[in-house]
Order: C-alpha cells, then structure tokens, then sequence
DNA sequence: TCGGGCTATTGAAACGACTCATTCGCATCG
DNA sequence: CGATGCGAATGAGTCGTTTCAATAGCCCGA
C-alpha cells in the first residue's frame, strides 16, 4: 500500500541504511547515490511515515498546547506566536482547547501523554501538578503559560496579574470614580483572582471607593451579558459608577447589556474597562479601555522555555518569566 | 525509560498479547485476569504509546484541519464543530493555519501526509487539487470546507456565498441605498469572489445601483481599517453611501475607520454591512449587521463526510452540501 | 477413558524508519 | 606489492503495539 523506504531502496538499488542517509544525512552519501535516491523517491511519491520515526526515538515532534478558551483571541494569539517559534525549531503545536473544563483539560493531557509529546505548555485550570510531575519524570517537560508558580518547581511565562488589577481600578479612581464592580470569575481560574487581588489593593488605597464582586461562571461574551442586564436590574442609585470586567470578553458582553437598555450610558453613567485588549476592543460600540498583555510575545517565550528545559535535562534550573500589563485608555472610560 | 507492554505482561505474569488484549477487548479475557493487568497498568504507570498503535494500523487518529485564519472566530467556530463530532468518534483535530499563505498551506499538507492522518478537511486557497488526489490515492479522503468544488470529485461543505452577497446588497437596495462600494479581496480567495458576484447581480437588479470594488490585501480588521481610511480621505460627495465588506473582520476595521473620523456616519451617512456574524459584530461600535453561516454545523457536518467517505472506501459518491446563509439586520444599516 | 468443543492464553510476525558497528572498494604510500 | 587509511554503503536490530494462528487446559458426553 504505503511506499516505504525499503521500496525505494529497491528502486535505487541501495540499502534502506542509505535512503535513511539520504534523508537524514545526505553529506555522508555520494553525490550521485543522492541524486538516485531522490530520484526514486519522487518516482515512487515516498513520504515519510512520521510514526515510524516517532517510534523509533520515543518522542513525537510535537509540542502540547492547552488553553482555557480559543474563542478568546488572548489565547488565539499566545498559540500563534507559541506555533511561529515552534516552526523554528521544527515541531509542531497541538491545540487543546479545555473549555475551562477540567474533564477536558485531562482528557488533553492524556492524549498528549500518549502522543509522547515533546513538551506541555498549559495555562492550568484545575490542579494539575502531579499530572505535569509525572510528565517530567517520563522525560516530557511542561511551561505553564500565563501562571507564575507559587513554588520553584516549574518554568513558567506569566503576566503580572495583580499589578494589572491594581492598574485598571487606579485608572478608575483617577477619573473620579468611586463605586466599583469587578465582575469576574470563576475565582478558581488564577488570573480572575490575581486581578481581583490588584483591584481591591487599588480601593483600597483609594478614599471612598467601594469594591463589590458580581461574579460568572465563565469568562465568556455570554457571562458579561448576564452580568451586564443584572446590574441594569438595578435601580439606578444601586449601580456602580465603574465596571472592571476580568476580560475583554466579559466586558463587551456587559457593554451589549448596557447598550440594550438603550441609552448610552457608557462612560459617562458607567465607566467600563476590560482585560487582553484583544483586537475587537478597539471596535466595540465604545471603544473599550483594556489592560494589555504581550500575547504573542507570551506564547513565543513559552515554546523557547521549554526547549531550553529539553535540552537541559533534568537538572535544569526553571525559569519564572512575568511580563508587565499596560493600560490602553479609550472612550470607555473616558472623563 | 518509558514502561510498555511488555513490563505490565512481565509484572501480571501474562503475555503481551493478553495485555493487548485487555486494553481493546476486555471480554476475551477471563475477568480475574482482568483485574490483575490492570492492577499492574496502574501500578507502573503504563500510557499506550500512541505512535506504535499508529505505526502498526497505518494511519493516525487524527484529521487535519486547514483553515484560512485562526483569528477569524468563523473558522474557530467551525474548528469547534468539527472538534467535537470528531471526539465523539475518538479523533483528534489538528488545527492548521494557512494564514491565507499558499506556502503554509502546503506545508500543512506536507505535515499531514507525514503524520498519515485520517482524513483533511481544508479550506483551500491555492490549488491544491492535484495535492488531494495524490492523498486520496494513499487512503486519505478530502472534504472541502467551505468551499464547493466545480467537479464532482470531492466531497464538500459550503455555504452558498452567492446567494449571500445577494442578500446583503438587496438589503442595502431595500433601506433605499444605491452607490455600494464591495471592500474585499483577495479575488482569488473564492468565498470573496462569489459575495462579489452576488453583490453584482443583486446591483444589476436594482434600478440606478452602482458597485464599486475597494480591493483589498487580505481578510483582517487590518485591511478593513485601511480601506476606511481610503474611503474617508476622498471627497463626501465621492464616497459611497453603502458599504458591503466581505467579512465581519473587514467591516470591523471600516468601522473603526471611519468611527476614527470623528462625526458618526454609520448608518446615516453610510450603511455597513459584513459577512460571517462573528460573535463581536453585534458589540461594535455601531452593532454590525451581518449575513449569518451555521459554522459550527459547518465543522460538524465536514468531518461526518468525512467519515463517511473513511467507511466508504473509493467507490463513494461524493456529497455536496450547500447551507444558505441569513441575513442579520443591526443598526449600521438602520433606516 | 478418550475425544470434541470450549474458552483463555500465547508468542512470533509485522508495521517503517533509524542507528551503528561492520564491511567493502579503492587509492595512496612505503 | 602489501599495508594502511578513508569514504561509502550495508543490514541487522530496535522501538511498542496489535493481530492471529496455534496451543493449552478444561469440562462434558459417549
């Protein structure tokens, strides 16, 4: 069926040892031996069977990506600039894609696991330590992506969370607002926590300000919305002045909310701002204020991690890289 | 280093094959022993390796799936789709990004070949016609994604783009407007070509309607921000007072484009309407109004063909599916 | 007690590429 | 003319799983 080395060996009157050479190591070969055994090659369409070669050095050339979300284009742009690099070296990313669901996040690892996959990136969910433990102890290192550690024990690329809520309620308070909703969540997923954290310092710090959570169970279009019609619920006296949403997903979401009841109440009644500053940000019906996180510089950071951790073996020391947000002001909070 | 068949044999004193025989049919095994293997599975921490199994059937449990961008949420709505039909029936999906790049769209099929994957779906770009006969003849269908072959020869899932671009400019025609301009490109792009020629027809058929081409590089907000700014530097008498771009993204960047200028000109001054409804068109600037594609279903449905085309073996007759698209009114073309 | 009919288990072969110790052929040198 | 060195080519063995024909063991009926 399949054509295989030993066919086009045959053609070339050589020795499957030299179409391997060929293939791998054409210097070691003759000149014109080469040009035989490529010829034979395209003759009989010979391709490569990748599990073979899988099998035979134990490892896939493939490396694993989970993420909480791909319909976020946060993540969308980590696997982008994580893939670029990782064509570099010659490996390929595998997608996952855990839905904020700990089943699927498993289910990932576990495929991945049988994939003999060269390495992990995972922006974790649920508590996944022993499982990426025991990944490293088969020989396949794991970057956690978009999550400082709280121990040593793992590389990892990561935003400053915290100092990103603290940027974004700041920001809040210097245009004079006082009455602050977070609205965010599940708190178990770590960056809703961390911002959170951020944002109740900044109240903290700040005379007069109010900092209640109206709380999602995801961090999705659809939450924000949910979220956005709750506080419409209100009587207007009730509402916050300013909405700090965990991500620009949530914070479009409550901007749609907002805009149905009809008047345009953002910013001037409310003021919102978002999470990523992802590209639609900027063309939401009020260009929404956003904290930005080097996406793609995330995802490309990741995968030169992991190969370090590859090629360093085990006694390798891990690397806790934190990049830092920036705030983008738009309409959404101005004045 | 990595435990395997014959370790797990080794500690429940039985043979490889009955370890086999344990992992894909249980029922052929007495249960005590059973029990015994899997106790010993558990215990060394055995995982199949993944690339053997492939090896010895052939073929991957995989089908690759080559979209035209990543960052479009269309096609990781389809990517969705086909993601989970797939894992009902214990496939994996590998998500390949041609950017619109003929070069990465080969290298995708180069990949998959290489990986002796289960099946492709593709929304295709160059011609790659030649490229799937030779995959097929190795054992490895084609379904086309959206996208209808003018042969009968592949199986394919599409939208009839056509009908759509009709749609969106009679709209236009019906809210009283007749100097469209038709931002998109590249031609080549099919999806593009087939909204323009539905646009074509919809104009001829509407008294006094005129179409201007603003053509554009690629399918990005990008593009789209571009083509506004062309679009504002002209004189307001010149510019058109409909615009019908051939994606959400493109619209989005008009948007931001001519929201950049200052005054408010969608929809009085000038109509918007895109293409695919993404999830952010109805929370832009001005909510977008769009011609709506079942992508999910489309994913979906792909990789049932798909697997049935696997069942069928060669003698199967292909089969064209074509959805019809809906158009969604918003306000960027209100009154 | 022998044989037939079961079920449970075995173990070797096969999948395809890669590696590496070995061999081959040839030219150069003493 | 034999020894030495060197580049080129070889081919058996390996990776881990699955399959399948063959075998082992057992019960039951004749």
């Amino acid at each position: 069926m399949s054509v295989s080395v030993k066919d086009v060996a045959a053609r070339a009157m050589v020795s499957v040892g030299t179409v391997s050479n060929v293939l791998n190591r054409p210097d070691k070969v003759a000149p014109d031996t080469v040009t035989r055994v490529q010829a034979a090659i395209v003759e009989l369409g010979f391709v490569r069977n990748d599990a073979a070669r899988q099998l035979r050095d134990g490892r896939s050339r493939s490396i694993g990506l989970i993420v909480l979300d791909v319909a976020n284009p946060f993540f969308t742009d980590i696997a982008r600039g994580a893939e670029d690099r990782a064509a570099e070296a010659h490996l390929t990313v595998l997608l996952g894609n855990s839905d904020e669901n700990t089943a699927r996040e498993t289910s990932y690892l576990d495929l991945f696991e049988e994939q003999r996959v060269h390495g992990v990136l995972i922006s974790p969910l649920g508590d996944v330590r022993a499982r990426l433990e025991r990944l490293r102890l088969r020989g396949t290192p794991t970057v956690l992506v978009d999550r400082q550690t709280d121990d040593k024990s793992f590389s990892s690329v990561a935003v400053d969370d915290v100092a990103g809520g603290t940027l974004a309620v700041s920001h809040l308070a210097s245009i004079g607002r006082r009455r602050i909703a977070f609205v965010g969540g599940p708190g178990s997923i770590r960056q809703v926590a961390d911002r959170f954290i951020g944002a109740r310092t900044a109240a903290k710090a700040t005379a007069g300000m109010t900092l209640e959570v109206i709380s999602t169970d995801a961090l999705t279009v659809l939450e924000g919305r949910a979220a956005g019609q709750a506080i419409m619920a209100r009587e207007p006296a009730e509402r916050p002045d300013a909405i700090f949403a965990a991500n620009d997903l949530l914070a479009l979401g409550v901007l749609q909310a907002l805009n149905m009841a009809g008047v345009s109440l953002v910013p001037q009644e409310i003021a919102l701002i978002g999470y990523d500053d992802i590209a639609f940000a900027s063309a939401a019906v009020v260009p929404l204020s956003s904290v930005r996180q080097p996406s793609e510089l995330i995802g490309s950071t990741a995968v030169d991690l992991l190969l370090r951790e590859v090629a360093g073996g085990d006694e390798f020391a891990h690397e806790q890289i934190v990049f830092q947000p920036e705030l983008v002001v738009r309409d959404s909070t101005a004045g």
